[in-house]
DNA sequence: ACTTGAATCATCCTTTCGGGTGAAGGATTC
DNA sequence: GAATCCTTCACCCGAAAGGATGATTCAAGT
């Protein structure tokens, strides 16, 4: 952060020193005030956007918490919501007798659920569902 | 995207008609050059700080890129090297013979890992393993 | 009315996981 | 040298997971 400002400080005085060169040497005379102002305004914004990138990078980063589930994904697997739902399930480290009991069915259809879930994944077994999944944008 | 374009755009061209007014009517035999210069330099400055953050801000979301470990997490739980490094496989999706023929152990070894590995994190599938290791900085 | 897809449950069977326990070799520390 | 920790490996056993297959119900579309 002090890195970036003490660079943002830098980048300024050069930029101005560039100016001044160039305003006393070339252009003042020659081209009108409003390229001049345009060329400053350009330098500048630019700058901007640099230093702006900077700033917010690492700050981002961190919050970088809201997830969107990425439907379009889910309908090009072919994954239906009973099978999103036990593959949430499944990447919060549930067993899935402890999923049959919060969705109120039998372990046998968890099992099928989670079978055709890997099917469509093309993974063999959880914990690589898992980490498809997010991949995929599935979970978070 | 479009959209912070134009408003870009018509940023732009709302500051230069400011400065435009500006210039004619108050500052421009009042004050120096540099202090013109200066003003300009700013105002144009922090519009790109503003439109650099509207733009990054959604790529960076995506990258949520490096991750830290937390060592000293690790000496907490007591959890050493190589218990780490079968978490990480797990977390990969590896079953225990892959992560065995990976480290060139037999299979006896991973699984005397992999059950220290669970006292110590207090769980008791590896599932469970992958969601408190990533709760507790110790993998991605 | 017919088809289709989802959700549900079942049975059989194999593989994988995980717990418990013990033990040997090596390195470090006290 | 003894104690401790890490790493390695083994055997046994029960629980969980996964594959294959078939069946039923129910809602939505055609």
């Amino acid at each position: 952060m002090n890195r970036t400002i003490i660079l943002y400080g830098l980048g300024l005085a050069a930029m101005v020193t560039i100016l001044k060169l160039i305003e006393y040497k070339y252009f003042v005379r020659q081209l009108s005030l409003e390229f001049y102002l345009a060329v400053v305004a350009t330098l500048f914004a630019g700058l901007g956007v640099w230093v702006g990138r900077k700033l917010t990078y690492k700050k981002v980063i961190r919050v970088s918490g809201d997830f969107k589930l990425d439907e379009s994904m889910l309908e090009r697997l072919g994954i239906s919501r009973r099978e999103h739902e036990v593959l949430e399930l499944i990447a919060s480290g549930l067993s899935n007798q402890e999923i049959a009991d919060r969705l109120f069915v039998s372990l046998n259809t968890v099992k099928t659920h989670s079978s055709n879930l890997f099917l469509k994944l093309e993974v063999k077994r959880r914990t690589q569902a898992i980490q498809k999944g997010k991949e995929l944008g599935l979970i978070p």
